[in-house]
DNA sequence: TAAAGAATTTACCGATTGGTACAGTCATGC
DNA sequence: GCATGACTGTACCAATCGGTAAATTCTTTA
Protein backbone atom coordinates (compact mmCIF):
# COMPACT_ATOMS: atom_id res chain seq x y z
CA UNK A 1 0.00 0.00 0.00
CA UNK A 2 1.57 3.13 -1.32
CA UNK A 3 1.65 6.28 1.21
CA UNK A 4 -0.42 8.09 -1.16
CA UNK A 5 -3.69 5.75 -0.38
CA UNK A 6 -2.74 5.55 3.03
CA UNK A 7 -2.98 9.74 3.94
CA UNK A 8 -5.76 10.19 1.91
CA UNK A 9 -7.68 7.92 3.47
CA UNK A 10 -6.58 9.41 6.83
CA UNK A 11 -7.91 13.01 5.93
CA UNK A 12 -11.04 11.53 4.71
CA UNK A 13 -12.12 10.61 7.85
CA UNK A 14 -11.69 14.10 9.18
CA UNK A 15 -12.65 16.14 6.21
CA UNK A 16 -16.43 13.56 6.49
CA UNK A 17 -16.47 15.43 10.26
CA UNK A 18 -16.46 18.68 8.55
CA UNK A 19 -18.59 18.32 5.98
CA UNK A 20 -21.16 16.93 8.26
CA UNK A 21 -20.85 19.59 10.78
CA UNK A 22 -20.77 22.26 8.41
CA UNK A 23 -22.17 21.04 5.61
CA UNK A 24 -20.67 21.51 1.96
CA UNK A 25 -21.06 25.39 1.39
CA UNK A 26 -20.43 25.85 4.61
CA UNK A 27 -16.66 23.94 4.67
CA UNK A 28 -14.54 26.17 3.47
CA UNK A 29 -10.64 26.03 2.66
CA UNK A 30 -9.61 27.76 5.89
CA UNK A 31 -12.17 25.32 8.06
CA UNK A 32 -10.60 22.35 6.17
CA UNK A 33 -7.35 23.27 6.44
CA UNK A 34 -7.38 23.77 9.91
CA UNK A 35 -9.02 20.88 11.11
CA UNK A 36 -6.69 18.70 9.07
CA UNK A 37 -3.75 19.79 9.85
CA UNK A 38 -2.85 19.95 6.37
CA UNK A 39 -2.11 23.06 3.84
CA UNK A 40 -3.53 24.26 0.67
CA UNK A 41 -0.56 22.34 -1.26
CA UNK A 42 -1.28 19.10 0.03
CA UNK A 43 -5.06 19.05 0.04
CA UNK A 44 -5.33 20.00 -3.89
CA UNK A 45 -2.53 16.91 -4.16
CA UNK A 46 -4.54 14.47 -3.08
CA UNK A 47 -7.38 16.04 -4.45
CA UNK A 48 -6.87 18.24 -7.58
CA UNK A 49 -9.97 19.33 -8.35
CA UNK A 50 -10.92 20.73 -4.72
CA UNK A 51 -13.31 20.18 -2.22
CA UNK A 52 -15.65 19.07 -5.09
CA UNK A 53 -13.37 16.24 -5.27
CA UNK A 54 -12.91 16.20 -1.46
CA UNK A 55 -16.73 15.84 -0.87
CA UNK A 56 -16.67 13.10 -3.56
CA UNK A 57 -14.15 11.14 -1.68
CA UNK A 58 -16.07 11.18 1.70
CA UNK A 59 -19.42 10.44 -0.38
CA UNK A 60 -17.71 7.16 -1.94
CA UNK A 61 -16.14 6.23 1.27
CA UNK A 62 -19.50 6.29 3.17
CA UNK A 63 -20.91 4.61 0.44
CA UNK A 64 -18.62 1.74 0.27
CA UNK A 65 -18.35 1.49 4.12
CA UNK A 66 -22.47 1.47 4.05
CA UNK A 67 -22.34 -1.55 1.24
CA UNK A 68 -20.36 -3.32 3.13
CA UNK A 69 -21.11 -3.16 7.03
CA UNK A 70 -24.90 -2.54 6.05
CA UNK A 71 -26.16 -3.42 2.72
CA UNK A 72 -24.21 -6.60 2.33
CA UNK A 73 -25.06 -8.16 5.41
CA UNK A 74 -28.93 -7.74 4.92
CA UNK A 75 -27.98 -9.60 1.69
CA UNK A 76 -26.23 -12.23 2.77
CA UNK A 77 -27.27 -13.17 6.72
CA UNK A 78 -28.65 -16.07 7.09
CA UNK A 79 -31.53 -15.25 8.77
CA UNK A 80 -32.60 -12.44 7.40
CA UNK A 81 -35.03 -11.00 10.69
CA UNK A 82 -31.49 -11.19 12.53
CA UNK A 83 -29.49 -9.12 9.51
CA UNK A 84 -32.08 -7.15 9.93
CA UNK A 85 -31.53 -6.66 13.79
CA UNK A 86 -28.13 -6.22 13.19
CA UNK A 87 -28.84 -2.90 10.32
CA UNK A 88 -30.52 -1.47 13.37
CA UNK A 89 -27.85 -1.87 15.61
CA UNK A 90 -24.76 -0.76 13.01
CA UNK A 91 -26.98 2.67 12.41
CA UNK A 92 -27.14 3.04 15.74
CA UNK A 93 -23.43 2.44 16.66
CA UNK A 94 -22.81 4.53 13.15
CA UNK A 95 -24.55 7.72 13.81
CA UNK A 96 -23.63 7.66 17.78
CA UNK A 97 -26.58 7.25 19.22
CA UNK A 98 -28.06 9.84 17.60
CA UNK A 99 -25.17 12.62 18.02
CA UNK A 100 -24.29 12.58 14.50
CA UNK A 101 -25.92 13.57 11.21
CA UNK A 102 -25.93 11.40 7.82
CA UNK A 103 -23.95 13.31 5.47
CA UNK A 104 -25.75 11.69 2.25
CA UNK A 105 -28.81 13.86 4.55
CA UNK A 106 -26.97 16.95 5.13
CA UNK A 107 -26.23 17.50 1.45
CA UNK A 108 -29.61 15.45 0.57
CA UNK A 109 -30.82 19.11 2.48
CA UNK A 110 -28.02 21.47 0.99
CA UNK A 111 -27.91 23.62 -2.37
CA UNK A 112 -25.12 20.90 -3.17
CA UNK A 113 -27.70 18.29 -3.81
CA UNK A 114 -27.50 18.64 -7.50
CA UNK A 115 -23.71 18.12 -7.77
CA UNK A 116 -23.96 14.98 -6.03
CA UNK A 117 -27.60 13.64 -7.18
CA UNK A 118 -25.81 10.57 -8.86
CA UNK A 119 -24.40 10.11 -5.07
CA UNK A 120 -27.32 10.13 -3.15
CA UNK A 121 -29.71 8.27 -5.29
CA UNK A 122 -27.50 4.97 -5.31
CA UNK A 123 -27.23 5.29 -1.66
CA UNK A 124 -30.68 6.00 -0.74
CA UNK A 125 -32.04 3.50 -3.61
CA UNK A 126 -28.91 0.50 -2.13
CA UNK A 127 -30.41 0.67 1.00
CA UNK A 128 -34.33 0.29 0.02
CA UNK A 129 -32.68 -1.86 -2.39
CA UNK A 130 -31.02 -4.04 0.28
CA UNK A 131 -33.94 -3.78 3.15
CA UNK A 132 -36.42 -4.73 0.85
CA UNK A 133 -34.89 -7.73 0.04
CA UNK A 134 -34.07 -9.17 3.52
CA UNK A 135 -37.83 -8.18 4.23
CA UNK A 136 -38.80 -10.11 1.48
CA UNK A 137 -36.74 -13.01 2.34
CA UNK A 138 -38.08 -12.77 6.38
CA UNK A 139 -41.34 -13.35 5.01
CA UNK A 140 -42.71 -9.61 4.87
CA UNK A 141 -45.66 -9.43 2.17
CA UNK A 142 -44.61 -7.93 -1.40
CA UNK A 143 -46.97 -5.12 -1.14
CA UNK A 144 -44.89 -4.43 1.95
CA UNK A 145 -41.60 -4.84 1.66
CA UNK A 146 -40.59 -1.47 -0.72
CA UNK A 147 -43.10 0.60 1.18
CA UNK A 148 -41.58 -0.46 4.65
CA UNK A 149 -37.78 -0.41 3.60
CA UNK A 150 -38.81 3.53 2.55
CA UNK A 151 -40.48 4.18 5.92
CA UNK A 152 -37.52 2.78 7.92
CA UNK A 153 -34.61 4.74 5.83
CA UNK A 154 -36.29 7.95 5.90
CA UNK A 155 -37.82 7.48 9.55
CA UNK A 156 -33.79 6.95 10.33
CA UNK A 157 -32.49 9.99 8.42
CA UNK A 158 -35.48 12.18 10.18
CA UNK A 159 -34.86 10.96 13.63
CA UNK A 160 -31.26 12.17 13.45
CA UNK A 161 -32.71 15.90 11.82
CA UNK A 162 -35.28 15.08 14.99
CA UNK A 163 -32.66 14.25 17.57
CA UNK A 164 -30.48 17.26 16.71
CA UNK A 165 -33.28 19.79 16.77
CA UNK A 166 -34.47 18.92 20.09
CA UNK A 167 -31.41 18.95 21.50
CA UNK A 168 -32.47 15.10 22.62
CA UNK A 169 -30.35 12.07 20.85
CA UNK A 170 -32.06 9.55 22.76
CA UNK A 171 -35.06 10.20 20.39
CA UNK A 172 -33.25 8.32 17.97
CA UNK A 173 -33.38 5.76 19.80
CA UNK A 174 -36.62 5.67 20.63
CA UNK A 175 -37.90 6.01 16.56
CA UNK A 176 -35.06 3.24 16.07
CA UNK A 177 -35.88 0.64 18.50
CA UNK A 178 -40.34 1.17 17.24
CA UNK A 179 -38.57 0.90 13.11
CA UNK A 180 -37.57 -2.26 14.30
CA UNK A 181 -40.40 -3.16 16.10
CA UNK A 182 -42.18 -2.86 13.13
CA UNK A 183 -39.71 -4.79 11.08
CA UNK A 184 -40.31 -7.52 12.95
CA UNK A 185 -44.09 -7.84 13.25
CA UNK A 186 -44.33 -7.57 9.52
CA UNK A 187 -42.70 -10.99 9.46
CA UNK A 188 -44.64 -13.83 8.16
CA UNK B 1 -51.23 48.42 7.86
CA UNK B 2 -48.15 49.95 6.59
CA UNK B 3 -46.70 49.73 3.69
CA UNK B 4 -43.64 48.76 5.78
CA UNK B 5 -44.86 45.30 7.12
CA UNK B 6 -46.77 44.56 4.11
CA UNK B 7 -43.65 44.87 1.67
CA UNK B 8 -42.12 43.05 3.95
CA UNK B 9 -43.97 40.02 4.08
CA UNK B 10 -43.86 39.71 0.24
CA UNK B 11 -40.17 39.41 0.58
CA UNK B 12 -40.46 36.52 3.52
CA UNK B 13 -42.22 34.21 1.00
CA UNK B 14 -39.17 34.79 -1.68
CA UNK B 15 -36.38 34.81 1.30
CA UNK B 16 -37.73 31.45 2.52
CA UNK B 17 -37.39 30.08 -1.21
CA UNK B 18 -33.95 30.89 -1.43
CA UNK B 19 -33.28 29.54 2.01
CA UNK B 20 -35.10 26.27 1.36
CA UNK B 21 -33.07 25.72 -2.17
CA UNK B 22 -29.65 26.72 -1.58
CA UNK B 23 -29.28 26.48 2.42
CA UNK B 24 -28.61 29.37 4.71
CA UNK B 25 -24.55 29.35 4.26
CA UNK B 26 -25.45 28.60 -0.05
CA UNK B 27 -28.16 31.66 0.08
CA UNK B 28 -25.51 34.55 -0.88
CA UNK B 29 -27.20 38.24 -0.49
CA UNK B 30 -25.87 38.39 -4.61
CA UNK B 31 -28.36 35.03 -4.72
CA UNK B 32 -30.82 36.97 -2.64
CA UNK B 33 -30.46 39.84 -4.50
CA UNK B 34 -31.48 38.73 -7.57
CA UNK B 35 -33.98 36.05 -6.76
CA UNK B 36 -36.11 39.08 -4.51
CA UNK B 37 -35.72 41.96 -6.75
CA UNK B 38 -34.51 43.86 -3.69
CA UNK B 39 -31.32 45.75 -3.86
CA UNK B 40 -28.48 45.45 -0.88
CA UNK B 41 -29.93 48.93 0.48
CA UNK B 42 -33.92 47.98 0.83
CA UNK B 43 -32.25 44.55 1.72
CA UNK B 44 -30.77 46.24 4.55
CA UNK B 45 -33.32 48.56 5.25
CA UNK B 46 -35.63 46.06 6.07
CA UNK B 47 -33.32 43.81 8.04
CA UNK B 48 -30.82 45.59 9.30
CA UNK B 49 -29.12 42.77 11.12
CA UNK B 50 -28.66 41.22 7.40
CA UNK B 51 -28.75 37.64 6.50
CA UNK B 52 -29.13 36.16 10.07
CA UNK B 53 -32.21 38.23 10.66
CA UNK B 54 -33.68 37.16 7.23
CA UNK B 55 -33.82 34.16 8.28
CA UNK B 56 -35.02 35.27 11.28
CA UNK B 57 -38.16 36.37 10.22
CA UNK B 58 -38.62 33.60 7.61
CA UNK B 59 -38.03 31.00 10.63
CA UNK B 60 -40.46 32.72 12.21
CA UNK B 61 -42.96 32.86 9.83
CA UNK B 62 -42.86 29.53 9.52
CA UNK B 63 -43.43 28.88 12.69
CA UNK B 64 -46.44 31.08 12.80
CA UNK B 65 -47.95 29.21 9.87
CA UNK B 66 -47.47 25.95 11.66
CA UNK B 67 -48.86 27.21 14.94
CA UNK B 68 -51.73 28.39 13.03
CA UNK B 69 -52.31 25.64 10.59
CA UNK B 70 -51.39 22.76 12.45
CA UNK B 71 -50.70 22.85 15.97
CA UNK B 72 -53.85 24.83 16.91
CA UNK B 73 -56.15 22.67 14.69
CA UNK B 74 -54.52 19.80 16.52
CA UNK B 75 -55.58 21.28 19.98
CA UNK B 76 -58.95 22.60 18.88
CA UNK B 77 -60.26 20.07 16.43
CA UNK B 78 -63.94 18.25 17.83
CA UNK B 79 -62.61 15.11 16.74
CA UNK B 80 -59.04 14.07 17.45
CA UNK B 81 -58.91 11.78 14.70
CA UNK B 82 -60.41 14.11 11.91
CA UNK B 83 -57.50 16.89 13.10
CA UNK B 84 -55.05 14.30 12.69
CA UNK B 85 -55.91 13.28 9.36
CA UNK B 86 -56.03 17.07 8.73
CA UNK B 87 -52.28 17.29 9.41
CA UNK B 88 -51.42 15.12 7.09
CA UNK B 89 -53.44 16.98 4.27
CA UNK B 90 -52.04 20.55 5.98
CA UNK B 91 -48.59 18.61 5.69
CA UNK B 92 -48.68 17.20 1.93
CA UNK B 93 -50.08 20.55 0.43
CA UNK B 94 -47.36 22.66 2.17
CA UNK B 95 -44.58 20.54 1.09
CA UNK B 96 -45.78 20.31 -2.43
CA UNK B 97 -46.53 16.17 -1.99
CA UNK B 98 -42.67 16.25 -1.77
CA UNK B 99 -41.36 18.18 -4.54
CA UNK B 100 -40.50 20.68 -1.32
CA UNK B 101 -37.82 20.61 1.47
CA UNK B 102 -38.57 21.75 5.37
CA UNK B 103 -36.66 24.80 5.81
CA UNK B 104 -36.38 24.01 9.88
CA UNK B 105 -34.88 20.47 8.75
CA UNK B 106 -32.63 22.19 6.27
CA UNK B 107 -30.89 24.65 8.92
CA UNK B 108 -31.30 21.52 11.38
CA UNK B 109 -28.86 19.66 8.48
CA UNK B 110 -26.56 22.69 8.02
CA UNK B 111 -23.35 24.36 9.96
CA UNK B 112 -25.93 27.36 11.01
CA UNK B 113 -27.66 24.57 12.96
CA UNK B 114 -26.27 26.30 16.09
CA UNK B 115 -27.15 30.01 15.34
CA UNK B 116 -31.29 28.87 15.40
CA UNK B 117 -30.93 25.80 17.99
CA UNK B 118 -34.05 28.15 19.60
CA UNK B 119 -35.99 28.49 16.59
CA UNK B 120 -35.99 24.98 15.72
CA UNK B 121 -36.40 23.53 19.28
CA UNK B 122 -39.50 25.00 19.66
CA UNK B 123 -40.60 23.63 16.28
CA UNK B 124 -40.33 20.51 16.68
CA UNK B 125 -41.07 20.28 20.21
CA UNK B 126 -44.30 22.46 19.93
CA UNK B 127 -45.23 19.91 16.94
CA UNK B 128 -44.82 17.10 19.05
CA UNK B 129 -46.38 18.46 22.24
CA UNK B 130 -49.61 19.26 20.10
CA UNK B 131 -49.85 16.16 18.04
CA UNK B 132 -49.10 14.06 21.33
CA UNK B 133 -51.77 15.50 22.71
CA UNK B 134 -54.43 15.22 19.84
CA UNK B 135 -53.48 11.37 19.84
CA UNK B 136 -53.95 11.29 23.98
CA UNK B 137 -57.64 13.00 23.09
CA UNK B 138 -58.42 10.30 19.96
CA UNK B 139 -57.54 7.50 23.16
CA UNK B 140 -54.08 6.90 22.06
CA UNK B 141 -51.95 4.34 25.21
CA UNK B 142 -50.12 6.54 27.11
CA UNK B 143 -47.23 4.77 26.35
CA UNK B 144 -48.08 5.35 22.44
CA UNK B 145 -48.15 8.77 22.28
CA UNK B 146 -44.84 11.11 22.93
CA UNK B 147 -43.52 8.03 21.17
CA UNK B 148 -45.77 7.69 18.03
CA UNK B 149 -45.42 11.69 18.03
CA UNK B 150 -42.10 11.40 17.32
CA UNK B 151 -42.11 8.92 14.62
CA UNK B 152 -44.46 10.51 12.73
CA UNK B 153 -42.68 13.83 12.87
CA UNK B 154 -39.36 12.86 11.94
CA UNK B 155 -41.27 10.40 9.49
CA UNK B 156 -41.62 13.40 7.46
CA UNK B 157 -38.48 15.08 7.43
CA UNK B 158 -36.94 12.03 6.45
CA UNK B 159 -39.32 11.17 4.08
CA UNK B 160 -38.74 14.44 2.35
CA UNK B 161 -35.23 14.04 1.86
CA UNK B 162 -35.38 10.56 0.80
CA UNK B 163 -37.83 11.97 -2.11
CA UNK B 164 -35.69 14.21 -2.92
CA UNK B 165 -32.47 12.14 -2.69
CA UNK B 166 -34.46 9.36 -4.51
CA UNK B 167 -35.61 11.85 -6.98
CA UNK B 168 -39.40 10.33 -6.62
CA UNK B 169 -41.61 12.98 -5.01
CA UNK B 170 -44.05 10.36 -4.59
CA UNK B 171 -41.89 8.42 -1.72
CA UNK B 172 -43.34 11.23 0.30
CA UNK B 173 -46.88 10.52 -0.23
CA UNK B 174 -45.97 7.00 0.56
CA UNK B 175 -44.67 7.39 3.76
CA UNK B 176 -47.14 9.71 5.04
CA UNK B 177 -50.23 7.66 4.01
CA UNK B 178 -47.97 4.49 6.48
CA UNK B 179 -47.93 7.32 9.04
CA UNK B 180 -51.55 8.42 8.84
CA UNK B 181 -52.61 4.88 8.73
CA UNK B 182 -50.00 3.94 11.73
CA UNK B 183 -52.11 6.97 13.97
CA UNK B 184 -55.24 5.76 13.17
CA UNK B 185 -54.82 2.25 14.67
CA UNK B 186 -53.41 3.80 17.63
CA UNK B 187 -56.78 5.01 18.55
CA UNK B 188 -59.15 3.35 21.65
C1' DT C 1 -47.44 71.78 -1.80
C1' DA C 2 -43.91 71.25 1.19
C1' DA C 3 -41.87 68.63 4.83
C1' DA C 4 -40.83 63.97 6.63
C1' DG C 5 -39.57 59.75 6.32
C1' DA C 6 -39.72 55.39 3.81
C1' DA C 7 -37.42 53.08 0.20
C1' DT C 8 -33.85 52.54 -3.30
C1' DT C 9 -29.62 53.11 -5.95
C1' DT C 10 -24.94 53.19 -6.19
C1' DA C 11 -20.40 52.98 -4.87
C1' DC C 12 -17.59 51.28 -1.77
C1' DC C 13 -15.21 48.59 2.21
C1' DG C 14 -12.10 44.92 4.24
C1' DA C 15 -12.21 40.04 4.68
C1' DT C 16 -12.61 35.69 2.86
C1' DT C 17 -13.67 32.60 -0.79
C1' DG C 18 -11.86 28.61 -3.84
C1' DG C 19 -8.06 27.95 -6.53
C1' DT C 20 -3.10 28.27 -8.65
C1' DA C 21 1.97 28.36 -9.01
C1' DC C 22 6.05 26.93 -7.58
C1' DA C 23 10.09 26.49 -4.95
C1' DG C 24 11.53 23.75 -1.42
C1' DT C 25 11.66 19.48 1.59
C1' DC C 26 11.32 14.86 2.43
C1' DA C 27 11.36 9.82 2.00
C1' DT C 28 12.35 6.00 -0.90
C1' DG C 29 14.50 2.88 -4.23
C1' DC C 30 18.27 2.08 -7.20
C1' DG D 1 24.65 8.88 -2.38
C1' DC D 2 21.95 10.41 -5.83
C1' DA D 3 17.91 10.77 -8.60
C1' DT D 4 12.93 10.62 -8.50
C1' DG D 5 8.69 11.79 -7.19
C1' DA D 6 5.58 12.41 -3.32
C1' DC D 7 4.53 15.93 -0.28
C1' DT D 8 4.37 20.68 1.88
C1' DG D 9 4.68 25.81 2.77
C1' DT D 10 4.09 30.18 1.02
C1' DA D 11 2.78 33.70 -1.75
C1' DC D 12 -0.41 35.01 -4.70
C1' DC D 13 -4.77 35.55 -7.65
C1' DA D 14 -9.44 37.26 -9.18
C1' DA D 15 -13.96 36.85 -7.50
C1' DT D 16 -17.13 37.03 -4.17
C1' DC D 17 -18.43 37.39 0.55
C1' DG D 18 -21.42 40.11 4.07
C1' DG D 19 -21.88 44.62 5.24
C1' DT D 20 -21.79 50.04 5.28
C1' DA D 21 -22.61 54.82 3.84
C1' DA D 22 -24.80 58.28 1.84
C1' DA D 23 -27.04 60.64 -1.83
C1' DT D 24 -31.28 60.21 -4.18
C1' DT D 25 -36.06 59.12 -5.31
C1' DC D 26 -40.56 58.03 -4.11
C1' DT D 27 -44.87 58.21 -0.87
C1' DT D 28 -47.42 59.71 2.51
C1' DT D 29 -49.41 63.12 5.25
C1' DA D 30 -50.31 67.52 7.23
Amino acid sequence: MSRVVAERQDVIATLAEVFREHGYDGASLSLITEKTGLGKGSLYHFFPRGKEEMAEAVLGDIATWFQTNIFDPLRSGETPAAAIDDMFTAVDSYFRQGRRLCLMGVIAASGAHDRFSVELNRYFADWRTALAEALDRQGTAESERQALAEEVIGGIQGALILARSLDDPQAFGRVLSRLKARCRSSQN
